[in-house]
DNA sequence: AATATAAATGACCGCTTGGTCAACTAAAGG
DNA sequence: CCTTTAGTTGACCAAGCGGTCATTTATATT
């Protein structure tokens, strides 16, 4: 019983130019998901978007070039988003750092995106480009973001004066690393509770910024945020 | 002007059964460091043990083993060390939890060994045994270190009363991923200060674990410790 | 010196895969 | 219905690599 691919099954194939290119990325980034960049088979792209392989190559260039296109148009619109909304917030630089830090979570590690770390790491050695472009584009992005609030905390005295930078990255890296091992090593560890690891996380690091030393209130998640799509 | 593997220039090979496996140890370490697992020739680990590719095969029975021989190899015992230093150590917890992170910091992100996470995670998916392997022997070893240290701390008193496991895997993301860091994404970003990375991590981890607020001595580390080799 | 042993070699095999291109055919136009 | 256009195909190619094995040769033994 064939599922859904010839609901016109008289035809062998139709022409639909506007459709491949999304349906292309939607496979490939699902694809990436399981198996990683290079593990996954141009022939295994084509097959899952329905169509052949020869057809990949004329609406991308190569493989890299489609992974480019997956971040460059999942990725950097939500980027855009964040970045306003900070720039827009008004109101105590604790919340907003809490809610950046749920955002990024909720963006990332719980989304269709939370692949993306693992397999730009692992495959960083490899394809360079890539590497860089994202690098450049998500990475020092992101921690911007996150160094401009503490900054912003700090000029408010709200928060002790640390080097913001460095905090941003504190702060970033369990977060990244918990996306990492989703996609790798978790699978043969037993350990669970991602949700106390995420707020003990965010307890500690505020405990460490705030001046008067931090209560955390029994946490409810008081801020809430539309997830993407 | 030949370097150093013609000092006796008449034979063509010499028959060394018993430096070989070390040699090659030795060679593939580096050579895995350098380009990663997958991107590491056989060809490529013999030329540098200075033998041919067949000669790899009398000693190794394939790729994987070799890796799994240098982790056997190099980490397990130094994680022997700790272990016993853990159990034997009398004094406060803080002081014990403080000598473990540089321990973790300069037994592997400053050894020889620092890219064996970046290689794990990184090949994780193409071979699982490996993954699974180093799971098991490795990554759950040392967790049960710090969370033994943290749970040690709680029960006297000393810290307050968080999941050990959850804050065990707090005190090491931020270290995992700053190795994992230096050997994918760091040659893109213009970022740097470790020392201070390091530091404040510490204050921060233990700012929110011990009971009386943790005053940060004015971080000379106080605690020598012995590096592997 | 002759023989035996086993360490070491490197040409070779099988297989995989990213990418190409001449042929094919759905759809549009007349 | 015929012609033209261009979206689609899949056999094919070249390159790369892990692993094998018949052969070579350093060394020990007699």
């Amino acid at each position: 019983m064939p599922c859904s691919a010839d609901l016109k099954s008289s035809r062998r194939w139709q022409r639909r130019k506007e459709a491949r290119p999304e349906e292309i990325l939607d496979a490939a980034l699902q694809l990436f998901t399981e198996k990683g960049f290079s593990a996954t088979r141009m022939m295994d792209v084509a097959a899952s978007a329905g169509i052949s392989k020869g057809s990949l190559y004329l609406y991308f260039s190569n493989k890299e070039a489609i992974f480019k296109e997956v971040v460059q148009q999942r990725i950097t619109p939500q980027l855009d988003k964040v970045e306003s909304l900070v720039n827009e917030f008004e109101g105590n630089q604790a919340d907003l750092l809490k809610h950046l830090i749920n955002a990024w979570w909720m963006g990332v590690a719980c989304s269709s995106l939370s692949a993306i770390p693992k397999i730009i790491i692992a495959e960083s050695g490899n394809f360079p480009d890539l590497a860089e472009y994202f690098t450049r584009n998500v990475v020092t992005r992101s921690r911007h973001l996150f160094s401009k609030v503490i900054r912003r905390g700090i000029q408010a005295g709200e928060f002790r004066e640390y080097d913001a930078h460095t905090v941003a990255r504190l702060v970033v890296a369990p977060l990244v690393q918990a996306t990492i091992w989703m996609h790798s090593l978790k699978q043969y560890d037993d350990e669970e509770g991602t949700h106390s690891y995420l707020q003990l996380h965010t307890e500690f690091i505020l405990n460490g910024l705030i001046k008067d030393s931090y209560k955390p209130k029994m946490n409810k998640i008081n801020i809430k945020l539309e997830l993407p799509e």
